[in-house]
DNA sequence: CAGTGAGCGAGCTTCCGCTTGACTT
């Protein structure tokens, strides 16, 4: 019998609760939502005030029936979901779904994990909020009507399979303008100046760098300049010294633990999300998905004792932090360790980085800023007017800076700073050398996916749980991609004054060079501009603050949810209409030039599978010929002569073994084949200028894997086979697949052994269950939905080549 | 897995935000 069920999000929490409240109390888990609209349509009755219908998935109903039983019995159901608008609506679900007695209902809320808190919130418990229900609703249906909406549109006008979406499409906006901005970037080279001094004092020599306040256009204006310092004078016109302080960063969120993870770390978006959910779920951390950058008075309790331990009292400052991101519900705490004693734990070596930087930053966080001292020595001469300028910076305090600095993603050339010799006013200095370089100003850096989810967030689009999602999303339907990007060998001039000579020199640089940086393909900038010229509103970069700003106003009881929705959908449906009926379908076509030998027009098109090249036209009687455009070439940039180069394949490269080695252009990009047989090219291979020995090295590759594959055969059984694959080692008997038991080593099963497992597993219902290829069945009626059923061990299903269309990847 | 791209037409694709395992060959 159960007195008292409390139902929380997360299954980690559940159990932390459970034990701060005793054994009057059972804590479960609703895994997040437990109803949402169903993926197959739209499930919104816009006629009827745009209600939605929602579904339990079914995924979820043998959870939502557990938590209904246990319901029943209790007497008090304690709804504690987190305390935002998603949170609030999850109870409003719970409550629905359930069928829960209004009377037995109580909604609790807590900020922070700890025993207290609980109590407290146990002590008041409150309604469901209903206007933050209504305020969800709002933003569900919005999200739904206009992902929905959207994406058919573009399957009609641009390709099949695309989507779009308040959060995606502003997203891949981004990329694409930011692109624009790279390939406008007009480079201006400049000349900067600087120069090495000298001075004696008291017996030592003490030389100083600095760098001239005025940069020159011109090499003329730069030589010029180095002219006038043959033989000059230079005097220390005056010496500054400021003092300086430097607070640290808040305490981790989603987003900044991203950026950090990333420049710090090198880890993904995903990564990081994947290695702070095992912290989480170990206990180790606090929650990770959050945009508060608040410490609970407990935590803020162990850092001061943490820090004074350490470090001394000096070094404690707590401090209040308060969030400026746009949109922030603040449900949970900052991220940060659950025990800040704990300097250190032990993992996996990504674990251990990652709680590391996780704990260095929340100690920081509650350090004294640091004190610095920011010193400029002003040099000038009476042979010119410009000023050299050396800026020296020492710590006179480190505070926070003995545990954590912030990285910036500023990619600029840091100028050394530190402690400057002992020089003082109208000293007099001799120059060693002075120096001009031709620099050239750098265009916009590239997005990182870090960088993405800073803006993202500074913009108000998208939520710490679909940061990493969203850009899951747009690499996956082709919109972006990441790529490093190699940088070019640049000349450039050098001016050097040394011992009254000025000499002259070309150098070389490597400029450019951008890791991992997200890029727009072809098919993201059409759909970017197509949506841009139909949907400007949605497109905005401040719509989401907009429609925001409405869902506060449902929250706070000032609107009707279905009526602001009624004043975005009819107008939005309009423009879909519009476009429907107006817009023609888009496919970026180019005309590149004329085939030389059929004499016909050469285009650049997007296909239904993608960028490609066309020769001749559609009317035609014979038919165009096609190609697709390789990996790395887009339709933007590609000339007539790369085109037609396409056409050469496939292409004969000559014999191995007695047979043909052909390189082709597949929907899988390029191949070889030989004797019947297609090995894909590796990423670094140009199928342009591969040769005949490395063709030959990737069949033979090729060769030596398949032989890996199979692990074990049976000349007794030939329908039995021990097989690795991509997932691990498994047995495939009589075209069915079986786990292999933990306890067994799989290269040392016999033929029984593979037998028993077999049979094993066929006899024994329930959890353990033989698993195959998922095959589609179509039902014998049309209207109903497809569904996916696993092959049964004892109806014998042929398997047809077009059921398996769908490849698992 | 491997040479598609017109057009016919059925059937399918798609959103954002909460949460974790289950599952893949």
């Amino acid at each position: 019998m159960i007195k008292n069920l409390v139902i929380v999000e997360s299954p980690a929490k559940a159990k932390t609760i459970e034990n701060f409240l005793g054994k009057d109390y059972t804590v479960k888990s609703c895994f997040g939502h437990i109803r949402d609209l169903p993926k197959k349509d739209i499930s919104i009755d816009i006629e009827h005030g745009f209600l939605p219908k929602y579904e339990i998935p079914s995924d979820k109903t043998k959870l939502v029936n557990d938590l209904k039983k246990s319901a029943k019995e209790a007497e008090t159901v304690w709804l504690a979901s987190d305390e935002d608008r998603e949170g609030e609506a999850i109870s409003w679900h719970l409550a629905e779904a359930l069928k829960l007695d209004k009377t037995k209902i109580k909604r609790i809320v807590f900020h922070e994990i700890t025993k207290n808190a609980i109590l407290e919130a146990i002590s008041h418990p409150r309604l469901i909020n209903n206007d933050l229900v209504d305020a969800q609703q709002a933003r569900r249906v919005l999200d739904r009507l206009v992902g929905y909406e959207l994406s058919p549109l573009l399957w009609k006008k641009v390709r099949p399979s695309l989507s779009a979406g308040r959060v995606q499409s502003v997203a891949v906006r981004l990329i694409v303008e930011r692109e624009e901005e790279i390939k406008n970037f007009k480079i201006v080279s400049f000349f900067r100046v600087s120069g090495i001094f000298s001075i004696n004092k008291d017996g030592k020599t003490y030389k100083i760098k600095a760098e001239l306040s005025a940069r020159f256009k011109t090499k003329q204006e730069a030589e010029s300049f180095l002219k006038k310092c043959v033989g000059a004078d230079f005097v220390v016109r005056d010496v500054e010294t400021k003092p300086a302080r430097k607070s640290p960063a808040p305490p981790f969120t989603t987003s900044t633990l991203q950026q950090e993870a990333s420049r710090k770390l090198g880890f993904s978006v995903t990564k990081t999300m994947v290695v702070a959910q095992q912290l989480y779920e170990d206990g180790k951390i606090t929650y990770m998905r959050t945009d508060s950058v608040n410490l609970s008075k407990m935590a803020l309790g162990m850092a001061k004792k943490e820090i004074e331990s350490a470090f001394g009292a000096s070094y404690v400052k707590i401090r209040n932090y308060i969030t400026k991101s746009k949109g922030a519900q603040e449900a949970h705490e900052a991220i940060r360790p659950t025990y800040l004693n704990n300097n250190s734990i032990n993992g996996t070596k990504d674990q251990e980085r990652l709680y590391d930087l996780i704990w260095k930053r929340t100690i920081a966080s509650q350090m004294s800023d640091a004190e610095l001292e920011k010193t400029n020595i002003n040099i000038s001469s009476k042979s010119f007017s410009e000023i050299f300028v050396a800026s020296g910076e020492i710590i006179k305090f480190d505070g926070f800076l003995k545990v954590y600095l912030e990285s910036s993603d500023d990619e600029d050339e840091e100028t050394q700073k530190g402690l400057l010799p002992p020089i003082k006013k109208d000293d007099v200095l001799d120059s060693e050398e002075i120096t001009a370089l031709e620099r050239n100003t750098l265009h916009p850096p590239r997005y990182t996916e870090a960088s993405l989810v800073k803006k993202l967030e500074e913009l108000g689009i998208g939520r710490p749980s679909t940061y990493a999602p969203t850009i899951s999303t747009i690499q996956k339907r082709e919109y972006v991609v990441i790529e490093t990007k190699e940088g070019i060998n640049r000349n450039y001039i050098s001016l050097i004054l040394k011992d009254n000579k000025i000499s002259e020199s070309i150098k070389t640089e490597n400029t450019g060079y951008e890791k991992s940086k997200l890029s727009p393909t072809d098919i993201g900038v059409l759909v970017t501009n197509f949506l841009t010229e139909h949907f400007k509103n949605i497109l905005d970069y401040n719509f989401t603050a907009k429609v925001e700003k409405e869902f506060d106003e449902i929250a706070d009881g000032k609107k009707v949810w279905n009526q602001v929705i009624k004043e975005f959908y009819f107008p939005f449906h309009e423009q879909i209409n519009e476009t429907t009926k107006t817009s023609k379908k888009v496919s970026g076509e180019r005309l590149l030039g004329l085939d030389p030998t059929s004499g016909k027009n050469v285009y650049v098109k997007l296909g239904r599978f993608g960028p490609m090249i066309q020769i001749g036209e559609n009317t035609d009687e014979e038919k165009p010929k096609f190609v697709g455009l390789l990996k790395g070439q887009s339709m933007d940039v590609i000339t007539l002569k790369e085109a037609l180069a396409l056409f050469l394949f496939p292409k004969l490269l000559g014999k191995y073994e007695d047979e043909d080695v052909f390189i082709g252009i597949g929907r899988f990009g390029p191949y070889v084949r030989h004797k019947g047989g297609f090995t894909s090219l590796q990423k670094t291979d140009d199928p342009l200028k591969i040769t005949l020995s490395r063709a030959i090295e990737l069949i033979v590759e090729k060769g030596l894997k398949n032989e890996k594959i199979i692990i074990k055969e049976f000349a007794e059984n030939p329908d039995v086979k021990v097989i690795n694959g991509r997932y691990g080692p498994y047995i495939s008997a009589m075209k069915l697949n079986y786990k292999i038991p933990k306890d067994k080593k799989p290269e040392e099963l016999t033929l029984e052994d593979c037998l028993q497992i077999v049979s094993q597993t066929a006899t024994t219902s329930g959890t353990k269950r033989a698993f195959g290829r998922k095959k589609t069945v179509t039902p014998k009626k049309t209207g109903t939905a497809k569904k996916t059923v696993p092959v049964k061990k004892t109806a014998v299903i042929k398997a047809s080549s077009k059921a398996t269309k769908k490849s698992p990847k």
